[in-house]
Order: structure tokens, then C-alpha cells, then sequence
DNA sequence: TCTCGACAGTTCTGAAACAGAACTCACTCG
DNA sequence: CGAGTGAGTTCTGTTTCAGAACTGTCGAGA
């Protein structure tokens, strides 16, 4: 898949999907952001397989996503943290919780996020800095910004033949 | 997984991959924004393999990302279409891209998603309409909302052993 | 010294998900 | 009647996943 220029946009997804698009990665990435470090610590918080989580530590480390640093030796121990990539999936973590606190079946516990200082419940907006306003999905459009030579051409993301919804959120 | 109050929160989590924490779904909720209805549509459009878009179809249907409309009768023909709550999955596509964009690997061509009316590129960010800010992800807390007569604990979300990251964004 | 336990893995097994090609079935159009 | 379309299903592999058990290194304690 991903091979031919069919769907501009869904590549960079793709390409996302390579490095989180599975189902441990992105609650390893979670339990990072937690403060999980340790191997048998990701273990035991999250139930996964020790072989699996290996190899997602491996690849989340390979992606730049977290970086293992030694922090004894004798024997050599690592932990793992979240570089400023990782980090900087919280935005995806709170869309996911977000969505599923919306849309989800309804039940088990619910859990809202909330700002910290206030406890008012969080909204999360698209934001654009030149209108100094926050919108929603519909009025997203995706600009491609080329490949070292590739054609500028725009991409008529999400407003072609789009579905009728206007979402205000 | 998902047996125990363990991690609080990542019950949400875990809830929303199981219904979209594929390879695919993501995908066909994107082509789903894009405007594509039809089974063949996808097939051609993603690239995926006829028994495993069935199956995906099925399930998001089941959880309400989809429904299945006919849009003719001899022979039946059905299309799909994004429900509200398929709809409402756009800002995690668009979390997806902005990571992708901004923490990829800087391989392949690069869409920027831009505000549609006057072109300038979105940002994500977490508001607080009491507090009239936006904020990053360190100031994010979670409230237990609690399962129907659960015990209501505030959880200390991101606050306790948290990584010492300050994420401005 | 000998054992115990913590930590960070690896090596097996079997189960599930995935991919691709071919096939079905109902109907329409020429 | 035969070709074509849309929406699947049925096969057959291959890759990924999960779980249990095993390895290897070291520090502490009896």
C-alpha cells in the first residue's frame, strides 16, 4: 500500500500509523506519559506480552518516539522516556479519550479531562492563529507542500464532495 | 488487558482502539471524509484486501462510526457513510497528520493542514473556555466521572511522577 | 559460598489477523 | 443471451500476536 500518489494526505497517516499503528504503542506511549520508565513497569501497568513489548520498545525507540538511557550498570539497566515526539502525541492520546468519552458505547468509567488549574472541562479546538479564531474539521483543507520535486498542486482535502455535516464542535 | 482499575483513563483508551485501533479503520474513516461511500470505492481507494474491508465495515458499522444506507433496491446497494460520531474522528486524523508533519521521519511528501478560509496552518491545542486560554498537555488532568456507582476518585492524571517535559506548544 | 530475588530480556509454542486471488450472486444494460 | 457492475464470500498462505517458560547478570543476605 502507499505506492502511487492516490490519496495526498493519507500518506503522512500512513506513515504515522507505521510507528503507532498498532494496538500496544500507543498506550505504551500513555504509560510513558504517566511516568512509566522501566520494563517489567510497562509490564505490569499495561498486561502486555514481554516478547511484544520488546519489540515496540524497540521500534518506539527506532522512531525517535522514545530513547533508552542507561541509568545503572552493573548489570547495564535502561529506562525508557519520551523524547519530544512522544510527548508530543498527547494531543492524539486526548482526541482518542476525547472521542471516546463522546462516542464511546456508554460503558465503564468515564474519565473527562479537565484543565488542571481550573478543572473545567477541556475542548480541543482547531485554532488558527491568523483569525484568532477556533473552528472545527469542516473548515480544514491540506496543502501540499511538496516532495523535494514533486508537483504543488493542492489537495481538495475534506471539502470536495464532503459530507454534509457541519460539525461546530 | 483492561481487567482492573489498573490505569483509569486508559480504559478510554482501550475502548476507542478496539473499534479503530486497526491498521484500516483509521484509514477508511479518513476515505469516509473524503467523500468515498462505495464498498468498491475504498477497495480502489486504499488499497485493502475485499474479506478484511467487509469485516472493518462491519465493525464500525456495529459501533456506530458508520451506517449502512441503501441507496438503491434490485439488487440492494448499500453505501456507508460517516455518522456524527464518525465525523467527530476528524481531530485525531488531524492530530495523526500534525505529528506526522511535524515528527515524521521528513520522508515522503508533506500536506499541511490549513485553516480553508485563509490559508494560514492550524494549530491543535487544548481550550479552556472558563479560563479563555489555550494550554499544552502538561495541564491536563483526568476526573473520574465514575462507572454508574463506582468509586469517585480523582485520578492523578499526568500530574504525579510526570515527565518533567514543559511542552509550550 | 549458595541461594534468592529484581530486572531485562529471549525462545519456544499456538492463536489470531492479514493479504491476495478466485469465486458467487443478483441484477441491469445492450 | 452474454457482458458488466456492485458487494460480498471462500479459499490459501503469510505475518503478527499472545502466553508461558527460560536465560543471564548482578546485589543482598544467610
Amino acid at each position: 500500500m502507499s505506492d502511487g500518489p492516490r490519496d495526498q494526505g493519507g500518506e503522512a497517516i500512513e506513515r504515522a500509523l507505521r510507528v503507532i499503528g498498532d494496538r500496544w504503542s500507543i498506550l505504551i506511549v500513555r504509560a510513558g506519559l504517566r511516568g512509566i520508565r522501566r520494563f517489567d513497569d510497562f509490564c505490569d501497568d499495561l498486561g502486555i506480552a514481554r516478547p511484544i513489548l520488546t519489540e515496540r520498545l524497540r521500534r518506539l525507540v527506532e522512531h525517535g518516539v522514545m530513547t533508552k538511557v542507561p541509568y545503572q550498570r552493573n548489570p547495564v539497566r535502561h529506562e525508557y522516556r519520551l523524547t519530544e515526539a512522544g510527548i508530543a502525541l498527547s494531543p492524539l492520546l486526548v482526541a482518542l479519550v476525547r472521542w471516546s468519552e463522546d462516542h464511546g458505547d456508554g460503558e465503564g468509567e468515564t474519565v473527562s479531562l479537565v484543565h488542571a488549574p481550573c478543572g473545567t472541562e477541556l475542548e480541543q479546538a482547531f485554532w488558527c492563529r491568523a483569525c484568532a479564531t477556533t473552528f472545527g474539521p469542516t473548515a480544514i483543507r491540506g496543502v501540499d507542500r511538496g516532495v523535494p520535486n514533486g508537483t504543488p498542486e493542492a489537495t481538495e482535502d475534506a471539502s470536495e464532495d464532503a459530507p454534509e455535516a457541519e460539525v461546530g464542535h
